[in-house]
DNA sequence: CGTTTTTCTTAACCCACATCAAGTTTTGTA
DNA sequence: TACAAAACTTGATGTGGGTTAAGAAAAACG
């Protein structure tokens, strides 16, 4: 149950035995079957869940369209950040795209750890500066890179996005519609 | 000289006196004249600024075009995150847009600083929260706002930087060409 | 303070993506 | 396995931003 974790986590900082077991105790399994939410616009996120087994995104909606944020696949942390730090309602949706396991902390709980054990801290700071890096270069490429060109570095650095998830999922996270992606992929296949 | 530093620091935690003192006696001021070079490309980002005057921006360059990543103003803090972090070379740009006054901390005295004080794990992570929040929201706004909207969220979200920063500057953080920007102000004037 | 350089605007034309619409393929599931 | 729903593709047409070019306005600077 808890094996990815401590791989992942030992990927950030080395933890004793101890200080393992007692992170881990603050987490609560939790499945989410394909297509159910984790969280919805208009709430506060009092939860980041990380994922076991699965698939997750977050997305806005705006007049009625849906924008896809973010893909989190096996080993990351999923939940709305700036509603998680701020405390202030969400403005994005997080929901499954195929049956999910989660390992889900409270926001107090982590909070409390973050005090009570410092060590933690540096936790939270190479989480949130592993998202910085992340979402800068996300940042970059829709700044100056043509949909066609975040499309073929999709495909070359996360190939996971492009095996797992369907088209029209892909097209809005690139900022397009199903109908441009389309094209950008016939115009691949037709050589070139 | 440290006045705007203590400021900005006790928004993000309460220091003592002696806390603060420790901390401000590893940087290191620095002038830096307009169009005047913090950090280039390739360049390993071995220190990051706290600005006490002027304002400075990263930038991206692609095919010989600029794309202003962010601009940073009295209070922020400025250097390649992604380098920082990472000790691997930065792949943008930091220069003043202004005359500016820094205040400038090593990369290595930092991570001294986050280890021998966990206290400043804190800092760290909260530095690194807010800047994740930011850099969502940039995401965000490229990804489904129109350059229309992007430009109207700026003049009320961010004033400043409509009033202090050059019009083709702008027009390339938005992720347009000057021409653009030009005729989307026209529209604007207009009227509507 | 006048000259040079940079910045900003305007115009004409082009093109990639959006939109609207229809049809095809795939997937889900009873 | 058959049917309905969802996902994907293709076509016709529109539009906002890109490109190129030129000129006007503002800023930098000797």
């Amino acid at each position: 149950m808890f094996d990815r974790l401590q791989t992942s986590l030992a990927q950030l900082l080395p933890l004793s035995r101890e200080e393992f077991i007692s992170f881990a105790a603050l987490l609560t399994p939790r499945r989410l079957a394909k297509h159910e939410t984790f969280l919805r616009a208009g709430e506060i996120c009092t939860h980041i869940a990380f994922v076991n087994k699965g698939c997750l995104r977050y997305y806005y909606l705006k007049e009625g369209n849906e924008y896809n944020g973010q893909f989190f696949f096996e080993g990351a942390w999923v939940g709305d950040y700036q509603s998680f730090l701020s405390g202030q309602p969400s403005v994005q949706y997080v929901d499954a795209l195929e049956d999910s396991e989660l390992l889900v902390i409270p926001r107090t709980d982590l909070q409390r750890l973050y005090t009570e054990q410092p060590r933690f801290e540096r936790f939270g700071r190479l989480l949130a500066e592993n998202i910085v890096i992340g979402s800068q270069r996300r940042t970059a490429s829709l700044l100056f890179d043509s949909p066609e060109e975040r499309y073929l570095k999709l495909i070359t650095e996360r190939p996971k996005v492009v095996e797992r998830i369907a088209l029209h999922h892909i097209a809005s996270y690139l900022g397009i519609k199903p109908e441009s992606l389309s094209r950008i992929r016939k115009r691949l296949a037709d050589n070139r």
